[in-house]
DNA sequence: GGTGCATCCTTACC
DNA sequence: ACAGGTAAGGATGCACC
């Protein structure tokens, strides 16, 4: 039979010794196909240079013979193909060794140890990876597929009547169709408990949201009175469990989605399931979720057929840099791009919950749901944008850091240029690689601090992947010795050459650097945030392939090629500096790959040609681009003393809107009150040109403060546990708030934002520590008014009055009434 | 017991 | 361990007087 189809989640099984992939994903009848196929598998062997044919033959047929007997099967190579390939842009002889299963790879290899072969490759790419390769059936795309329906048959021992599928074919023909619109089906879900430890506690409830409809919180919880809509009862907590498989089942959905759910929904289901001798049977053939450990302690929980979604994990690869939100919680995030949130609600334990409280529980536990739907919605086509260039499944690409999907952008891309994979480095590797220098970063400009007017803004448009591909840098084009016209870059204690024959690296990285060029012309045309986060998601892709090639995981790791990249920024940058001064302005300021500068009385247009200029003399793909012109900025001395601050700065456009970096109102560890401040401070500077009324509006809040006027909430101070509290060598101030936390059994690990405030300590009590003087928020306290005017409010504007050389500290400690009369 | 520099630590910028 | 280096700035740690 034919249909057509478009794969979503990629999996695989073993029948008789043999490999098989096991394809999700639907039609345009929107039936739920499982897809079986094979593929051949193979490694490479390559040879090494000028070995005479003859001997080949001898080398293959001593492959042949090789046989390795497993626990109950015996492996062995099945054919040898001779190929003329390419290996990090060398031409090379290479064997192609085939095998039946893909776990045999392995024990194939460590049998090649041939003093003719060079190298062993492309056998620990992942089945689903050297699948999706060999097949071209890469996820997210439309095509029409051949073969025959398996209908309670026997094949693959009868796998078809166990799937809970539509339709399961076994593949006889794949071909390309155009795309078509898909809408996936999605639910989504969020569990309420009394303990957020897994395995303690029991489930109070959990909500599905779908987008065809379904709307439901299911609790065994009986809230007294008339009966809720969306609210279904069940008996206990064993039933609940019961019924979230059934319902799973009978939905069946493409996604199952929810917020930081591989860390806790999914697995406390699990344990809560396992208590009850449930099986949490919600895979496509009766298996219950896997959970496999992914790195910095976390877990990742797949469920078979059904593409299990935490979009935490997206959204902190994928947007966070760009955000504003300062936590990436749930409340934060939908905010953010729903511009919705959290129904209000104080969780606390069930047995305290009054009567009436029940109903705003099961509200709350719904719309969380609906937030990790919509925000599904949101980035779904985000999701399919990576999945398509990366040529990953979604689950993958999902879950995978940058650096790994800037890896499986080359992998999926090497055939292109007849390239044989690199292997992943081993932890021998690893560690010498993590002993290396640091090699010289970008320029940052010392700016004269001062309040400026009329300021233009040019920056380099993806400037590292634009050096990167108008130097061809990389590791398959880094040479031993000079050839014709190749690059020759000074590093700080030797000299690396670069070939003039574009390596694929750079080649590759081209192509995302247009995708870029596009969103951010749509960007432009239509702004939204997401539109601006999605033009930022491909910015950081194209911008991690220059850190990719520093970062000691990586199969193409390259130090010398970032070393040249910086190396070769930091000419440019300080380059064109140099011309914008002699062209008549005066540079301000300058970080990495942008240039503020003074427009001395130039025109907006006069500017505009200047950069056409500057253009046409610049290499490759590089590009200088204007940012935006500004009407004030303001920057202002490092704290120690005379010198300007680097990575600080405010500025303010036509349109008064403001641009602040690096400031204290920027930063979540300093208190609401002092962010607040600074914030209004400088816009009133900025606004005005002067300082007159931010100075008699920080006169205010200090008299505020003084008098105790000056709520508690605005003093919060909120810090980042960032390591268990065992490894702190110094215990600061966050550090004995967690502490305080831990011995009142309020929950606190890593990762988690503490929250304290600095209070009063008994008169006489002798102390220098500000750690003496942490109170946590529910702890009863006077604020501390010397610490919150002497290390909050008065470093963050001090450095700014001093602009105009007010002396700030005179005005808040008190020897105010000598300068300025009142208050 | 105070001073001042080194170090730790978090957060930001690009 | 899960992209890189550059930088500010608070608080503690500790040698030293």
């Amino acid at each position: 039979m034919k249909t057509d189809f478009i794969p979503l989640d990629y999996d695989y099984f073993d029948f008789r010794g043999k490999n098989y992939a096991r394809i999700i994903g639907r039609n345009s009848k929107n039936q739920k196909i499982c897809l079986i196929d094979s593929c051949p598998i193979y490694l490479w062997a390559i040879l090494k240079e000028n070995i005479a044919e003859r001997k080949i033959q001898r080398i293959v047929e001593k492959i042949q013979k090789i046989q390795i007997p497993l626990k109950n099967r015996i492996t062995r190579v099945e054919k040898i193909e001779i190929h003329e390939k390419s290996f990090l842009g060398k031409k090379v002889t290479a064997l192609k060794i085939f095998a039946t299963n893909y776990k045999d790879l392995h024990d194939i290899a460590s049998q090649l140890k041939i003093p003719e072969i060079e190298k062993r490759r492309g056998y620990d790419l992942g089945f689903v990876t050297h699948y999706i390769i060999e097949k071209k059936l890469t996820p997210l795309n439309w095509y029409e597929i051949e073969g025959e329906v398996l209908s309670n048959s026997l094949e693959f021992g009868g796998i078809d009547s166990a799937l809970n599928t539509d339709l399961t074919i076994f593949v006889k023909n794949i071909s390309n169709t155009p795309d078509k619109k898909f809408t996936p089906c999605v639910l989504a879900y969020d569990l309420e408990t009394d303990e957020i430890k897994i395995g303690e506690g029991e489930i109070l409830m959990f909500s599905l949201v779908s987008n065809n409809g379904i709307k439901k919180v299911f609790t065994w919880k009986k809230s007294p009175g008339k009966k809720i809509q969306n609210v279904e009862y069940v008996k206990d907590e064993a039933e609940l469990i019961e019924t979230f498989v059934s319902q799973i089942k009978k939905i069946n959905p493409d996604f199952l989605v929810g917020y930081f759910s591989d860390g806790f929904d999914l697995p406390y289901l699990k344990a809560r399931a396992e208590k009850h001798k449930i099986k949490l049977d919600i895979g496509i053939e009766g298996s219950e979720p896997r959970f496999h450990r992914s790195g910095l302690g976390g877990i990742t929980g797949k469920i078979s057929g059904i593409t299990h979604i935490d979009l935490l994990k997206f959204i902190r690869t994928a947007y966070s840099q760009y955000m504003q939100s300062e936590t990436l919680s749930l409340n934060e995030v939908a905010k953010e791009f729903l511009q919705d949130e959290k129904k209000k609600f104080q969780i606390q334990h069930s047995t305290t919950l009054k009567k009436e409280d029940w109903k705003n529980y099961y509200e709350y536990n719904l719309h969380d749901s609906v937030l990790t739907l919509g925000l599904f919605e949101k980035m779904w086509p985000d999701l399919v944008g990576f999945s398509k260039v990366m040529q990953e499944p979604i689950f993958e690409i999902s879950r995978n850091g940058m650096s790994k999907n800037v890896e499986s952008y080359l992998i999926h891309n090497l055939e292109r240029f007849n390239e044989i994979p690199e292997k992943r480095p081993t932890h021998n590797e690893i560690a010498d690689r993590r002993q290396r220098e640091k090699y010289e970063g970008a320029f940052v400009f010392e700016p004269t601090p001062g309040l400026y007017n009329k300021i233009g803004m040019f920056d380099f448009t993806s400037y590292w992947p634009s050096i990167i591909v108008s130097f061809n840098l990389s590791k398959s084009t880094l040479l031993e010795k000079e050839e014709k016209e190749s690059t020759k870059v000074k590093l700080k204690n030797k000299e690396v050459i670069f070939s003039k024959k574009p390596g694929f690296f750079p080649q590759m990285l081209k192509e995302i650097i247009e995708k870029r060029k596009l969103f951010k012309k749509e960007l432009k045309e239509k702004p939204d945030v997401m539109k601006k986060s999605r033009s930022n998601a491909y910015k950081l892709l194209a911008n991690a392939s220059y850190g990719y090639m520093g970062f000691f995981g990586a199969r193409y790791y390259c130090p010398e090629a970032s070393a040249a990249a910086t190396s070769i920024s930091r000419d440019f940058i300080k380059k064109t500096i140099s011309e914008i001064d002699k062209e008549g302005y005066k540079t301000i300021y300058s970080d990495t790959d942008s240039i503020a500068f003074s427009m001395n009385n130039k025109s907006e247009k006069q500017t505009l040609e200047f950069l056409k200029k500057i253009n046409s003399k610049l290499p490759g793909i590089m590009e200088l681009e204007l940012e935006d012109f500004y009407s004030r900025g303001l920057w202002v001395t490092t704290r120690a003393g005379k010198i300007g601050a680097k990575k600080k700065y405010a500025l303010i456009d036509k349109k008064n809107k403001l641009k602040i970096r690096g400031f204290e109102t920027v930063r979540r560890d300093w208190c609401r009150l002092a962010r607040d401040v600074q914030n209004k401070v400088l816009k009133e500077i900025l606004e005005n040109g002067n300082e007159k009324k931010s100075l008699e509006y920080l006169k205010e809040i200090v008299k505020k403060l003084k008098s105790r006027q000056i709520s508690r909430e605005e003093l919060i101070i909120k810090t980042q546990l960032k390591k268990s509290l065992s490894e702190y060598k110094s215990i600061s101030p966050h550090v004995v708030a967690a502490q305080k936390m831990k011995e009142q059994e309020i929950p606190i690990s890593e990762g988690n934002l503490v929250e304290y405030y600095i209070a009063e300590i008994p008169p006489g009590t002798k102390s220098k520590l500000v750690r003496e003087k942490v109170k946590l928020p529910n702890e009863p306290g006077k604020y501390n008014i010397e610490y919150y005017l002497e290390r909050q409010i008065l470093p963050a504007v001090e450095n700014i009055f001093q602009v105009f050389n007010i002396n700030t500290s005179e005005i808040i400690k008190g020897k105010r009434q000598m300068t300025l009369g009142e208050f």
